[in-house]
DNA sequence: ACATTAATTATGT
DNA sequence: ACATAATTAATGT
């Protein structure tokens, strides 16, 4: 098998890949275009590690499509679902937050293509490109602050609330619309859910059952569909 | 009000 | 056939 001259051969990355992304909308074509020249494209196949945690973070990345779960290992070698990033945002800006090793490990929850940069590049976008560092900035201080928020909910709130609130943000951030309602867009499982709201599995189980009976959701083996989202509102704020 | 344990069943390759 | 996912009941804190 002799190599191939990479690189120069790919397809250049089409314009339109950034134009509509908010880090990128605000800046002239010219600037996107040596953007994505020094980009590169990959695509990942469901359940595999676009950058592990502690890993010396060499590149950062926009997920141009699919879902990317980010997990935190426990000391005893557990994943805990920390949050979903659908595609459209920056992943894996450690340098955002002024580190050098990648904070979580990022699992692709559905196959998915990211462009990345090499780290190096960081600097620059945020000083050459005007917009770029107060866009970014906004996504790293939402993920903040829904973390926030899940922390009082996990010292304030039940746990069917808790679930209900993290369907409810699934769904706002990640939904699909289908006919009877709004699914989930990525696979799923009561494990994951358990892990995004401190609780088992078992819990999620019987929550999901018995709001399946009530006709609130629709679920099967790793799809959840919300056919009710206005009374899991209600169901959250008891 | 919830977790844990355990047994059982369903589903996807 | 096998592993993974989901359900369900019983018991414990």
């Amino acid at each position: 098998m002799n190599e191939l001259p990479a690189r120069r051969t790919l397809p250049r990355l089409d314009e339109s890949l950034l134009t509509h992304l908010p880090p990128f909308s605000r800046l002239e074509p010219r600037d996107i275009r040596t953007i994505l020249d020094q980009a590169t494209s990959r695509r990942y196949d469901e359940g595999v590690a676009i950058f592990d945690e502690g890993a010396e973070a060499e590149r950062f990345f926009m997920l141009l499509d699919g879902y990317v779960r980010v997990v935190r290992i426990t000391p005893t070698g557990e994943q805990v679902t920390a949050l979903h990033i659908p595609a459209g945002q920056l992943l894996g800006i450690a340098r955002a937050i002024g580190r050098d090793t990648y904070p979580a490990t990022a699992i692709t929850a559905t196959d998915s293509v990211a462009l990345s940069w090499p780290m190096r590049l960081w600097d620059s976008f945020v000083s050459d490109y005007d917009g770029f560092s107060t866009e970014s900035y906004k996504t790293v201080g939402k993920r903040v602050s829904e973390l926030n928020n899940r922390i009082v909910e996990m010292a304030t709130q039940q746990v069917e609330q808790r679930v209900a609130n993290a369907m409810l943000r699934l769904i706002n951030q990640t939904g699909r619309k289908v006919d009877n309602g709004i699914e989930i867009d990525f696979p799923i499982t009561r494990q994951d859910l358990s892990e995004l709201t401190a609780t088992t599995l078992h819990t999620v189980s019987r929550l999901l059952s018995s709001w399946e009976k009530q006709g609130l959701v629709q679920s099967r083996r790793k799809r959840i569909t919300v056919l009710d989202p206005h009374a899991l509102v209600m169901l959250s704020q008891r």
